[in-house]
DNA sequence: CGCAGTTTTGATGGACCTCAAAGACCGTGG
DNA sequence: CCACGGTCTTTGAGGTCCATCAAAACTGCG
């Protein structure tokens, strides 16, 4: 695999410094992890990890999406995981990779190998601190996933993915959360059906639907338009009202 | 809501004393634990926990099977947790609960107050560690369960079902993995369909098939005998060969 | 026995999948 | 510049799996 590492940064310059795995460490810890970290850099549509594959490190991506899958005998596909920046990649304790890790854009990613880092989890309780808190959040996303691919329509489930999508984007922007909203879908139609446990064909049908029914616009293939979020969210079938709840 | 109150176990007796969030702790940890625990017991049917509740207490399941699942406002529910004894129950830092808990059997849990509970996980980085295990633990289990919703065929679904907790038991007993086995189904048709994703009218008819082809008996409506396991698993579409990856 | 809850079975329809082909987009090279 | 191929996307036609609606069978219990 043609990975290229490149040491491009300092831990104190890093974009996900205060919310990766790091985030609580300072000083000496940070010091002790910028000492032994590496990076590695794919090519969308690159393989990262096959399913099976020993691992001898963990990372926390730096740029870029990724996407954590497992495909059955033959070759039914569900994505379940989406690694965005600061999320992590790896776990302590196993050494062979249970998902296939895509990367779907460029991707950098922040690496230790195995053995530091798991001595630095028993000696750092903050870095085991963040992690829990961390799998706790993506624990909390896999379930409302499952909600998705167990109870939704497909309407429901396209819009449900745009809209967390929007969420994400206008959080990072901190705009406001109504309005008119554009973002640029990070996954192609086959991607998104993995996603959302539908066929790309299904997923282009209803997206035409959304488009047709003015709920959403497309700029090109991948921009989407979104006229009044509130709308949207209508067609996801969660609570409107429904805030985080913590 | 008709909780009785119980003390009855050290936790040097606790049956899951060994597996739950408390299996790292020793001496005067276990002490401090055991002082600040208390029990609480739920009848089969009861709501332990309702979404959208103040949560002032963090949980071990001791005895029992309880779940954890989402509603829709039309009443479509998901199942995204399948709670049994030494499972944990509410996340540190989060006072709201996500999810509606619902005892399917008769339930007896070991409470902390959440406040203490906290503190003590700063002073004691153990209980962390073990947390941050289950965690994982259950995220790996969550991403299964998102294959099964998002790819399975409803054969696939109740056939996967059946092999894990014929699994999960025969794991218990010790027993070899194939051959007869027999497990008690501990949930209803429809509480299965709520893990499935499916109506109970499906899961109903498929186990109707299972049985017609032989995959399976029944004794009564709840207790299942399979008489070749590996037989069952050719029908659950995962990897025969793959064992436990870790 | 009668009743409520659970499960099974049947009939029908619809949402989504499958197979197929055409259209849009993009970079490459003549 | 435009033709060309490759990839991604859209659209169409038909079929299937599962949901829905309905009713009957079974189970446990007062």
């Amino acid at each position: 695999m043609n990975q290229s590492l490149i040491e491009y940064k300092e831990c104190s310059d890093c974009p996900i410094r205060h919310r990766a795995v790091c985030a609580r460490c300072e000083g000496e810890e940070l010091d002790h992890l910028e000492s032994i970290k590496y990076y590695r850099s794919y090519t969308a549509g690159q393989s990262m990890i096959w399913a099976g594959d020993r691992m001898d490190f963990v990372a926390s991506v730096i740029e870029g999406v990724a996407t954590l899958s497992q495909t059955m005998e033959d070759g039914r596909t569900q994505m379940v995981g989406l690694l965005l920046p600061s999320d992590f990649i790896g776990r302590p304790g196993r050494d062979i990779a249970p998902y296939h890790v895509t990367a779907i854009s460029d991707v950098t990613v922040c690496c230790f190998r195995k053995k530091p880092f798991e001595e630095l989890l028993v000696t750092t309780p903050q870095i085991g601190q963040r992690l829990l808190e961390m799998a706790l959040d993506e624990l909390d996303a896999a379930r409302e996933w499952m909600l998705l691919l167990g109870r939704k329509t497909a309407r429901e489930k396209i819009s449900s993915l745009i809209a967390i999508i929007a969420r994400r984007d206008t959080e990072l922007k901190a705009l406001l959360p109504s309005g008119e909203v554009s973002v640029v879908l990070p996954l192609t139609r086959e991607a998104m059906a993995d996603y959302l446990g539908l066929t790309l064909e299904t997923v282009s049908r209803q997206i035409s639907a959304l488009k047709k029914d003015g709920i959403i616009q497309l700029e090109g293939k991948r921009k989407v338009i979104i006229p009044d979020l509130e709308t949207l969210m209508e067609e996801t079938g969660d609570d409107t009202d429904g805030g985080p709840l913590y």
